[in-house]
Parts: structure tokens; C-alpha cells; sequence
DNA sequence: AAAACTATTGGCGGTCCGTCAATAGCGTGC
DNA sequence: GCACGCTATTGACGGACCGCCAATAGTTTT
């Protein structure tokens, strides 16, 4: 079936190609190698030929996806300030994460999403943890009656999640310097920039664009 | 096999508890219905006499870590300011985090890898993601002399992709509240809380403890 | 044109999961 | 005390999937 003969770069980039789609789709343990074969136009087997195991073909496509999405990269304001430069960095990561959300969402979840079942317990969870900080904190009433409170100690607690990997898993930080950092940054967020952004209005405020923040490339969702 | 005939609660408790000790050393995907039935002395049969699906039986061992609910009740101390009861807190999500940090470090992976190959991709993909908000920003020297410095930016970098959950996948958040977060927050760490953490010596320095903060349990990893 | 080379296929064996009929323990009514 | 019903429990069957390997069919070399 698989037409003709053909390059073997070529074929694994085609194959590799195809493999991508599906990855997105669904998780890993829904897409079989028949699968992603069929889509290829190619026998299964040949799967196995170029890439041993399935699970190196996926770490192949998933390489390629990380691999594409280089960052769109910021022009050098001699003039700009901290805020400046801080204001384009995350307009630029929300930009880059606005285009190719189907690629960010799909390479972080292999095993797990995909079973919103899984995602409402995770979810559930951590909500939890945040309700905890909410009213350890004071901010019972306060979150209760804003949504967006609640969803940015979400937020927060992404970062507590990453810097105790850091801590527990890489040991790149102490214990005491997550500690110091959390607490600061928590306290900074509740004092300070908490209400601005529930009070914020939506007038005024945006980067000063001096030049284009901007994408070299398009970069239209991995390729 | 199954040694006697036992009552169906008991039965169903104890299969969960046996699942959730191999699903906690290995993914979803690497531990077989074979060998939980193994595990607990029982037919493999039997669990999908009781849970049905494969799936359904990790659902409920999941579910059973999670509920356990991790958090330690923290006292109310009338008297307390807000930094304190940041402290608090922060020191309460540490203390947790450090005692059942194999229950912890489970369930986060859970949507996670596991796989040793993956996570490094993951991971570098990451890192140039942080490398580029350091120079973007202007800690590029900076940040390439202390490696904390990347690691908490590693740390800013989960709150960004949390937030960006909550606007993308929950709406429970406008683009422009992101930003706005992302930015005030970003910049209070850059001009603030960095250095401080850097050079933090490790002198004095922790919570103002009026009461335990603590553990009414000693809460053994789950259970 | 024959031979060496290799991309490509199809089938084999093994593992794993969901289903289902059959078995075996336990309580109940007479 | 015994037959009967209920259900926990098992063992086996069918289907899907994966990794391996000998056989096949293009392509290049001599």
C-alpha cells in the first residue's frame, strides 16, 4: 500500500508528520501505531523500522513540536525601561501561547488529560488548596465574592507547584529560598497587585511598542 | 485464590489501597490489571467486577489520594498580620508538601510523564522559555552567574501557565487580567524579591509562631 | 543484465483488557 | 437440617495492540 519507495528522511519527516496530528488529538495511550500507520499510508511495521517503539516515534514528534516554537523574538530597546521590558516579555508569551495553544496544551499532557474525569478531580483539588490559602490568608469574603480572586491564587499556586519541583526534584533551590520567595511574592500579590487587577477597568495600559515585539516568523502553530 | 469471600466495601478498599501503591511508582500505562489482581490476592477479573473499566479503578484511586485532604488546620490567630499569616501559609504548603511528597509528586504527575526521556524535553523546552524572559528582561549575566535565578523564574513561568489555563481553558479570566497579573507580578519579583532571595544569608527569619501552626494529625502520607 | 542493497510488507507470538458463563461461599425459609 | 437463592469470585474466550523477523519488491551498482 505504502505507494512507492521513497527517501528515508523524507519518510520518517512524513511519518513523523502524520504521528503530530494525532499526538495533538489525542494522548498517547488512545493513538495506535495501526493508526497513525494507516494515516501515513504505510504499513505498520515500518513504524518499528525507523523508530524501534512507539514510544521513541512519539518522543520524536514531540521533540520536533518543542523544538519549532522558538521564541518570537523582542527587539533590543536601548530606552526601554524594567516595566517596559516586563510588559513585552509577557505580551509575548501570551502572543506565542494564543498561537500555538493547540501545541502547548497537547505536549504537556501524554498520559493523563484527555479524561476530563482526571481534569475535574486534579482541578477539584487544587481549588481546594487555593480555597485554604483564601481564608488562611483573609481573603474568605474578599474571593467569595470576585471569581477572579480564586482563579488567580490558582496562579499562585502554579508557582509554589514549580518552584517546589525545583526544590524537591532538580535541587536547584532550598527549602529556605522557596520559602522566602513564596512568601514575598504572595505578599506582594495580596497587598499590591490584587486589586489592581480585580479594579482594573480595561482603560489605558498597554506596552509602549517602541518598535514590533515580533515574531520573525509567523510561526503558525509548529508546521 | 482469592483467599475467602469478603465483604464488597472492604474488598473494594482494599484493591483501591493496593492500585494506589503501584500507581504511585509507576504510570497509568505501566502497571497492569494483572498485576494489582496479583497484588491483592485476587482475580483479575474481579476488578472489573467492581470498577469496571481499568480507567474507572484509577479514577478511584486517585481520587481517594486527593480527598485525603492535605491540608493541616492552621489556628486563627486574631493578632496576626497579613505577613504573618502569609508565612503561615506558605510555611503550612512546605510542611505538607515535604511530608507526603511521594503522594504529592504522584498525583502533579500524574498528567505528567514518568517518563525520564519525555520529562527532559519537557524541561528543556522550559528552560529556553525562562532563558529567553531573563534576556528579554535583562538578567541575562545576571541570571547565568546564580542558577537559582533560573529556577525561579522556572517558578514565575508555572504561575504564567496556570493563569493562561484559567483564561484559555476555564475563562474564568479576560486576557487583559492575565497580563496585567503576569506583568505587576513579574516586575515586583525582578525589582524586589530577587536579590533579596539570592542573598538571602540564611540569618534569622521565619514565622511569627504564636501557636502551632499544625498538623492536628501527623497526617502519615496519606493512608 | 545480474547482483547487492535496503525500504517495505505481512504474519507470528505475546501481553493486556473487557465480557460472560460457570463456580463456590453464605444466608434464608421451611 | 436441608434445599434454594443471592452474589462474590473465578477462568476462559475474543479482540486490540505492540515488537520482531523472515520474505518481498524497488533501486542502485558493477
Amino acid at each position: 500500500m505504502g505507494v512507492e519507495r521513497m527517501d528515508p528522511d523524507e519518510r520518517r519527516g512524513q511519518i513523523i508528520s502524520r504521528a503530530q496530528v494525532l499526538f495533538r488529538e489525542r494522548p498517547y495511550s488512545e493513538v495506535s501505531n495501526t493508526e497513525i500507520a494507516a494515516a501515513a499510508g504505510v504499513s505498520r511495521g515500518l513504524l518499528n523500522h525507523y523508530f524501534g517503539t512507539k514510544r521513541e516515534l512519539y518522543l520524536a514528534a514531540v521533540a520536533e513540536m518543542l523544538s519549532v516554537p522558538p521564541v518570537p523574538v523582542p527587539e533590543y530597546l536601548p530606552g526601554a525601561s524594567v516595566r517596559d521590558r516586563t510588559c513585552q516579555s509577557v505580551e509575548g508569551w501570551l502572543e506565542l501561547l494564543e498561537r500555538n495553544r493547540e501545541t502547548w496544551l497537547a505536549a504537556i499532557g501524554m498520559d493523563g488529560p484527555a479524561d476530563p474525569e482526571l481534569e475535574r478531580l486534579l482541578d477539584a483539588a487544587r481549588d481546594r488548596l487555593v480555597d485554604h490559602i483564601a481564608e488562611v490568608v483573609g481573603l474568605g469574603p474578599y474571593a467569595r465574592e470576585h471569581p477572579e480572586v480564586h482563579a488567580l491564587l490558582r496562579g499562585f499556586s502554579g508557582m509554589a507547584e514549580a518552584t517546589s519541583r525545583e526544590w524537591l526534584k532538580r535541587g536547584r533551590l532550598t527549602r529556605r529560598q522557596v520559602h522566602v520567595f513564596l512568601e514575598e511574592t504572595l505578599l506582594r500579590i495580596l497587598t499590591g497587585i490584587l486589586p489592581r487587577v480585580v479594579e482594573d477597568d480595561g482603560s489605558g495600559h498597554h506596552c509602549a511598542h517602541a518598535g514590533r515585539t515580533t515574531t520573525g516568523t509567523p510561526s503558525p502553530d509548529v508546521r
